[in-house]
DNA sequence: TTAGTTGCAAAAGGTTTGCAACCCA
DNA sequence: TGGGTTGCAAACCTTTTGCAACTAA
């Protein structure tokens, strides 16, 4: 976690960006919350928790600019928010998630079977693909009755 | 076409809802441009050209009602709007879509070769499947030189 | 000093809702 | 008549932006 700390604040360095305080408290929160799809609110809600005097609008701007620097990434489940994970999103590290419509979990996924349907999409469109993005929709192990 | 309006007059029936005349210029709308995947405020710019004292309040009534329906689909690009498509979303017609993270040019793409994924899915996660979106991201022919 | 950064409040988009008027079975 | 429907405007929610104050190299 001290790693990845130093090593963000050297990534943003770099193009003379400063790890503040307050950017500092976002990416802990990322950090610890790596598989929750936080939104931005969530986000602001859990660095209040430390530091009650951040605003909503550097979360937004921090969250921004860590995903100019793709130290974090954006999924949307059509919620009508954006939702925010730490960690690339490209190098073959896709993610897959299946949201349940019934109580909204969302379980991540991580087979990579996609393969044979790229190539194909390459070759018939000539389409030179960066990433993608599969949501699969239905009913998890505990609504499954509920239906 | 007329035999699709009457199709979904009588679906609405069925339930006592209308196919009153501003329902149908939409549904029009939505069949006239079947493959373009329209914004609420496309669907209202267009329904305006048509009947220009439609509200866009009728206009978002109007979707909802036909997403219950199951008359249209709903589909998220991340762009901050929700956009909508006739037909429905399921009995394998699943839709699949490559997106030019240049141009934002939205291709179609029919192939359904997800099977062996979402068997896996099925079985690990014991998740009863209902619908999958997958999204491609990347550069379409014309914006390949351009990168 | 000076450029980056922050919090606040206002503004901006997209979408939803309250309401009186309307239409038609 | 009465329930569904409509247009308008206001409200809502998430996100963005203008701005003056602030911070740190």
């Amino acid at each position: 976690m001290h790693k990845i700390i130093s090593q963000v604040r050297e990534k943003l360095r770099s193009r003379e960006y400063k790890l503040t305080p307050q950017r500092q408290q976002i990416l802990e929160v990322l950090l610890e919350n790596k598989d929750k799809h936080l939104s931005a609110e969530d986000v602001y809600n859990l660095v209040k928790q430390k530091a009650p005097d951040v605003g909503i609008a550097t979360v937004y701007r921090t969250l921004e600019l860590f995903l100019e620097f793709d130290i974090i990434h954006s999924v949307n489940f059509g919620d009508g928010r954006k939702r925010y994970e730490y960690g690339e999103d490209n190098e073959g590290h896709h993610h897959h998630h299946a949201i349940c419509v019934q109580c909204g979990k969302i379980i991540e996924i991580n087979e990579d079977l996609l393969e044979e349907l790229e190539k194909q999409v390459a070759r018939d469109y000539e389409f030179d693909i960066m990433d993608h993005e599969l949501k699969i929709y239905g009913h998890c192990q505990d609504c499954r009755g509920k239906k």
